[in-house]
DNA sequence: TTGCATGACTTACAGTTGTAATCTGTAATT
DNA sequence: AATTACAGATTACAACTGTAAGTCATGCAA
């Protein structure tokens, strides 16, 4: 609905990022590489995934380079960038863009185990270490 | 992609559920009052208004019963519900349904205030205090 | 009572997504 | 050189989504 200005990546669907995911394993693949590295993850047929990647090409996700009869395709965005943006996005679209009232709602409902808590936990003190203000 | 089995809230879209949340606000509510409900924050024209009740309706996430030419409507399912369903669907796409990478990507690179930082850990302290096994 | 306005239902239409098959060109094989 | 097999490009098609206009029915106003 609303295009983000500040946004640099393109908007990924869910096929499409687990296509992503293993280029942003792999580096850089030929579409048969990407192919038998999704075997036993999905059960997509091979043309289904070549479709998704002329579709991360399209939208900029993807770039190759030409090696004689096949490309050299690799993530052209990067993996941190997409997620930070689809979390802002989700977080956006659900709770006005904040991440607090997202937090509580999760905790509260979902029971995380002590040992989660305890690293969600860390997680904050060692950003606030470094953020001394 | 995958139907969730333990799902009990629909597949709402983004202009749906903002006019989830006018319901959820309102109680219950004819097209007319969600429909002036939305007048200045969106820019929709009454027709695509109703069609969006429509189907919520058709998805289960809106009840109406029949009152003259109106309908009175409510909303059929929990709002934190549907948030919490959203929220996990969003981990399970993009962090492979876990928390904590989630919240390392996000405090890392968002850049929170101090002040947010703060109420964060005051929610899982919160969390904590009540989870004493 | 007759028409009108309005709410609901039906239809529309383009873009995205999931999921692939077909076509085309060329590299590799015989 | 002819053929095959595969990579990539094009086409397919239904469901969902954003965005709405048209139609139908009926309660209210005149």
């Amino acid at each position: 609905m609303s295009s983000d200005p500040s946004s640099q990546a393109p908007q990924i669907s869910e096929a499409e990022w687990t296509v992503m995911r293993s280029f942003w394993r792999m580096g850089e693949a030929t579409s048969a590489q990407i192919i038998s590295d999704l075997e036993g993850k999905t059960d997509w047929k091979p043309k289904t995934i070549q479709t998704l990647i002329g579709r991360l090409v399209q939208k900029g996700a993807l770039t190759f380079e030409k090696n004689g009869r096949e490309h050299r395709y690799r993530a052209a965005v990067d993996e941190k960038t997409c997620e930070l943006e689809a979390s802002q996005s989700f977080l956006d679209r659900i709770f006005d863009g904040k991440l607090a009232p997202f937090l509580a709602n999760y905790v509260e409902r979902q029971d995380c185990s002590p040992d989660e808590l305890a690293e969600l936990k860390r997680i904050l003190e060692q950003k606030t270490d470094g953020n001394a203000d």
